[in-house]
DNA sequence: GGTCTGACAGCGT
DNA sequence: CACGCTGCCAGAC
């Protein structure tokens, strides 16, 4: 795999359960934010070989975005962490976010 | 909330 | 090497 797929699978494997985190702060932490779609197709292409928490992921309008295995899969497991969703979409993204610090 | 445009890594041609 | 697509996006309308 690419030097970039390792890297963006570096980052989301430290969000930890209950939080969440944009693809658009993964960008940024890769050194462009302008990256987030690219960042977001690293992590289709690897869900079947890699395992990671990428259903942690999000976009930055606080809607659950696309998921390989289906958006309910995808958002059963973020309820499932204690996280509430409406629709597709974080009640209230800031109080769940992970920004690396 | 739907639609359009911009940006970007990866992959095929 | 250079285009031209595509895709778990973001921001502006």
């Amino acid at each position: 795999m690419t030097l970039f797929e390792q890297k963006v699978f570096k980052l989301v494997k430290k969000i930890p359960k209950g939080k969440v985190s944009t693809y658009q702060i993964l960008a940024q932490k890769l050194g462009n934010k302008k990256s987030s779609q690219a960042v977001g197709n690293a992590l289709s292409k690897n869900l079947l070989l890699i395992k990671i928490p990428c259903h942690r992921i999000v976009k930055s309008t606080g809607y659950i975005g696309n998921y390989a295995l289906g958006l309910a899969k995808k958002r059963r497991l973020l309820q499932n962490e204690g996280i509430l969703i409406n629709k597709d979409k974080i009640a209230s993204l800031t109080d769940y976010l992970y920004t690396f610090n």
